[in-house]
DNA sequence: CTTTTAATTGCAAATCTATTGCAATAGGCA
DNA sequence: TGCCTATTGCAATAGATTTGCAATTAAAAG
């Protein structure tokens, strides 16, 4: 699966550093666990979304996979980490960086996988629209492209 | 779960009947059995995504929830059905009216589960942006809101 | 620097959605 | 009516994710 980051918008994320997050993650009261380094360090270099087992696999045998899926799980509930879903059944993750706005959708290839990021999203009046025509409050919403990469077409 | 529709744009949809669909299933060379009329009829008459563990618990001993799973997926591949993904990992699907522009959204309650469908969608100048940035043709995209509804709130 | 203790992990088993192999069954046509 | 193949039911399987529980370990206390 190729990857490739999009830098239009000039919105080409940066993370604060590992350090920042480990800070973060004690001061919740959280342990410092060989598991949660790991994968904190793990997920920190990557500029895609990615799956457990992608994570497991690439931190052979520094843990094990229910404990990725449990690490995932408590990133998720402290606001750490977002999840996409790229329509095939798996879940994927994301580091979120804090402060930042990091509402950002993908685009991927139907052919190859390939995942790029994209920046744009449609204007707020569509989602107040929506608000005013169903009562719905505090809307969000996910939103995923798909298509054929220049690659693939 | 409760379900209403949504009015808006007079494109509330209204379907062939349940004999049209038969015809095309027999026209296009597949066997009108108990399974596939019972789940077309039961299918037909929902106005919102179902999963196939409805659809098997709608028609009870109708037929094998295996048969449910196989029907549908058949029902993909010629075009009957559409697919959604309200986020939990469960499939859905609706009938998709032939001929008619059957792109739709939907709004679905975190707290009740509560759904209503959503004509509107942004612009396609999005997408066009999205191609001239990307390189990337054919483009698609799956679209789903979330919020609380107005009992919820 | 040990001791203590509760949080966390590893492992295995269990869930849950979805798919598949195969023998039995049933449409639809001669 | 009877044949032939598509289709079904049933059971087993696959793959993602969760969970129970005993063993381990981080971090606070002594």
């Amino acid at each position: 699966m190729q990857t490739e980051a999009l830098k239009c918008c000039g919105a080409f994320h940066k993370r604060a550093n590992l350090d920042k997050w480990i800070e973060r993650l004690q001061s919740i009261g959280l342990k410092l666990t060989t598991p949660r380094h790991v994968i904190l360090e793990f997920i920190h270099k990557q500029s895609h979304p990615i799956t457990n087992r992608e994570i497991y696999n690439g931190i052979s045998n520094d843990c094990d996979l229910a404990s990725v899926y449990r690490t995932i799980n408590i990133f998720i509930k402290i606001g750490f980490v977002q999840q996409f879903d790229f329509g095939d059944g798996i879940a994927r993750f994301e580091l979120v960086e804090p402060g930042l706005d990091s509402h950002h959708h993908h685009i991927i290839c139907t052919d190859c996988s390939k995942v790029i990021e994209i920046d744009h999203c449609f204007p707020d009046s569509l989602t107040e629209t929506i608000e005013k025509h169903t009562g719905f409050t505090r809307i969000t919403h996910k939103l995923e492209f798909f298509g054929l990469c220049s690659n693939c077409q």
